[in-house]
DNA sequence: TGTTGACTAAAAAACAATATTGGTCAATAA
DNA sequence: TTATTGACCAATATTGTTTTTTAGTCAACA
């Protein structure tokens, strides 16, 4: 059948299926029927459960990167490209339930299938992030005297304020005063020159 | 037997088995064996295992709060002060298992029991650092526009960092960096006036 | 190169039998 | 009256067993 990418519709009806019944619950069964398959086909395209779950999960990152990529991108300076990358990433990421998942079964279980992914989206952060001060050091705008250990600070609160955010939904809770706390991280790296 | 306070001493056991085996794990039947006691003085003292649970996590709460009461107590500048309570604070949060406990069981089951002895920390978390921080704005130190803001972000933050910290044992991998970051914190507190 | 569907071994779920444990209470001692 | 005991019970947890489901394989085939 001409047209029609197999291997992107298991994808599509994995996505579905895991973000409905997370990682176990989904069943390939049931993946492979809901694009009238049967289930030998993932095993074509997919070494296993967990590498199409991987997959999954690296489309549902890329997507957020993508997002990401204009923020840093952008024309903004860097104090306010700070700020946009601070709520973006956490308005993105609160809705990324796979991702949910691994960062919950850190606490119990084990999804080391899933390391190379989620290192990869660390690698990334720590790229933009580092990009972003570089350009605020250079612009004048933020007093940084050691980049990367702002950039450790800056990924230790993202990583941190991720869990009572998504495992714990306190994202009502604490939606204000995150606006706030990002206000507080540019004055701490704000020039004094640029008020 | 005069000179030894039974309830105390049940309180003591209480401490060593939950701290050991955790809430569940740990058996009345043993806490009361272990000081030689029938399991049914227990029930004499205290109203439910949870009771007794709750009273074990209250001293270990309470032990906090005093070495911290010793900091916004002392006669420390309101910048070292915070410095000192953002740091002794998870110092000593770190060694308090059955506090590390009702932290996880915030992620899958219901430790409903717990909530006033939380709750009485958080407020008295709030205070001190409200304390903190009127003090340093009094002082000159601090830049503070809304304290209660301000305030909200410090417990968010503390709160926040907690859970990778004690629930992941990421405490040698943060180590340094939570320093960066009391520093980064005061940073942005920090009145302009004085450098 | 794709796709099927019957097959298997392993894991999960369901169930039953057994053991443990939180909590009660009448008896009793101090 | 205050404190303690230990037998007792209902509820929960554990263990063992059976049944069902499911990830993954593979020969056949389009």
């Amino acid at each position: 059948m001409p047209g029609v990418d197999v291997k992107d519709q298991i994808v599509k009806s994995a996505t579905l299926h895991f973000s409905k019944y997370g990682f176990h619950k989904a069943t390939m069964d049931e993946i492979a029927r809901y694009i009238h398959k049967a289930k030998g086909v993932i095993y074509y395209y997919f070494k296993s459960k967990e590498e199409l779950f991987n997959e999954v999960l690296k489309q549902e990152l890329n997507n957020v990167k993508t997002e990401l990529s204009k923020i840093t991108g952008s024309i903004d300076d860097s104090l306010i490209m700070l700020k946009k990358y601070i709520l973006v990433r956490l308005k993105l990421l609160s809705t990324a339930v796979n991702y949910h998942e691994t960062l919950k079964a850190d606490f119990f279980e084990k999804y080391d299938f899933v390391k190379d992914v989620r290192e990869d989206f660390k690698e990334y952060e720590r790229s933009q992030l580092t990009k972003i001060m570089t350009k605020g050091r250079k612009e004048g705008y933020l007093d940084i005297k050691n980049i990367e250990t702002n950039v450790n600070i800056m990924l230790m609160l993202l990583n941190s304020i991720e869990l009572p955010l998504f495992l714990q939904n306190k994202f009502s809770e604490f939606e204000d005063t995150i606006d706030e706390l990002a206000t507080m991280v540019l004055n701490s790296l704000r020039s004094k020159k640029n008020t």
